[in-house]
RNA sequence: CAUAUCGGAGCACCU
């Protein structure tokens, strides 16, 4: 039972779960009567990849066979809701718990107040943190970066700040989540000394940065189009022995792009191959208009040629937005040679990429090449709009 | 260490 439930488990981290799906049934049919945990990977599956509706399911199949859901069967839908923007069903499932005499424990109020605030509904995560207090639920460092992570977002920075006092009033330690949400806010209210206080603070507190912290940092820095800043601070990541990632490498890339530094992008692009770090879609997209600055269509080329074979993982929006770019700089032959490796790699080619394609080509004055793509497309089956 | 909650860049198409 505990090797299917891990391979379900890993189909679930993978947003398979139509295959996690299959291991359970398979589960049931090879008389490994699934458990508690089982049921609630199960739920977890469909949960994270957005299918509420099935993940409630589950709960009911998982009562129906016998099986009492616990407060991580409660939790992980709760979380849930909250990614897939279901405010009423926070309630609901608030109600179940509460109706099977579930007691909320500190993550299942951390998954609630997550998910009432990023459906915008600050009363009600207040009000839940209150009645947490009251029945003398902990609250810890998740609970409160939620909070104060959730209210920058909504711009209210002064409750923000409050969470922030509470918290050290009950002498929480600051995760290191902590410390980068509160780089990242101060720096979008364009309060970069502030953010620089935060990040010495960090470090003085034995909570070292790590990447997600120092990209917070460059980003900072990009806000302030400071590039000598971000390039010194990415040289410092590097100096504590971080390894920078590719959201590191195309943060860094988009500053310096904006600043004209052309080659100092090509210059990471080149460190990006020693360390074989892969190319995402975001620091190809700036290498290749460093190219474009430079003029240098050979090496734009082989970008292309040396993106992650796995192009249906990356985000299609800038799939196309690089489409989009190479087609209007004229590339067209660099276009349409990306189109035909996002047509090898991904399953389905939505009609926004065809989209992007048919426009440029039309501008190109490519009339012969638009009517064949269009011809593509409808062969794909998708209808032009 | 078989299952749940928080932090970083980029967002096109469509309207």
């Amino acid at each position: 039972v505990v090797s299917y439930t891990s391979l379900l488990n890993a189909y679930g981290r993978s947003a398979k779960p139509e295959k996690a799906r299959e291991i359970f049934d398979m589960m049931k049919r090879n008389s490994r009567k699934p458990n508690r945990v089982s049921y609630n990977a199960l739920i977890d599956a469909y949960g994270s990849a957005g299918m509420l509706t099935e993940a409630v399911e589950v709960l009911r199949e998982m009562e129906r066979d016998g099986i009492q859901p616990d407060i991580v069967s409660i939790s992980t839908l709760l979380a849930a809701c909250g990614r897939c923007d279901q405010i009423v069903k926070i309630d609901g499932i608030l109600s179940a718990a509460k109706s099977r005499g579930i007691q909320l424990n500190t993550v299942g109020y951390n998954s609630a107040i997550g998910s009432y605030m990023s459906v915008g509904e600050y009363d009600k995560a207040l009000r839940l943190y209150r009645s947490m207090r009251e029945s003398n639920v902990k609250p810890d460092s998740v609970t409160f970066n939620v909070l104060i992570s959730g209210y920058c977002k909504a711009g209210k920075y002064s409750e923000s700040l409050k969470f922030l006092d509470e918290m050290m009033d009950l002498q929480i330690p600051l995760s290191k989540e902590v410390y980068s949400s509160l780089i990242c806010s101060y720096s979008k209210q364009g309060q970069l000394t502030e953010a620089e206080s935060i990040f010495n603070c960090m470090r003085e507190s034995g909570c070292y940065p790590d990447v997600v912290t120092y990209t917070a940092m460059i980003h900072a820095y990009s806000l302030t189009e400071n590039w000598k800043r971000a390039w010194d601070i990415f040289q410092d990541m590097e100096g504590n022995g971080i390894q920078p990632d590719p959201i590191a490498f195309s943060s860094l890339m988009e500053v310096l792009n904006r600043a004209c530094q052309p080659e100092k992008v090509l210059q990471l692009a080149e460190l990006m191959r020693e360390k074989h770090i892969p190319l995402n879609s975001s620091a190809a997209y700036e290498i290749i208009s460093s190219c474009s600055m430079l003029r240098d269509w050979k090496t734009a080329s082989q970008v292309i040629e040396h993106m992650e074979p796995s192009l249906s993982s990356i985000s299609v929006g800038i799939l196309n937005q690089l489409l989009h770019f190479l087609g209007k700089t004229g590339k067209i032959e660099i276009m349409m040679k990306l189109f035909f490796k996002i047509l090898a790699s991904c399953s389905n080619v939505s009609r926004a990429t065809y989209s992007v394609l048919l426009k440029n080509l039309l501008a190109a004055g490519k009339w012969r090449k638009y009517i064949e793509v269009l011809q593509w497309m409808e062969d794909a089956g998708i209808q032009p709009s």
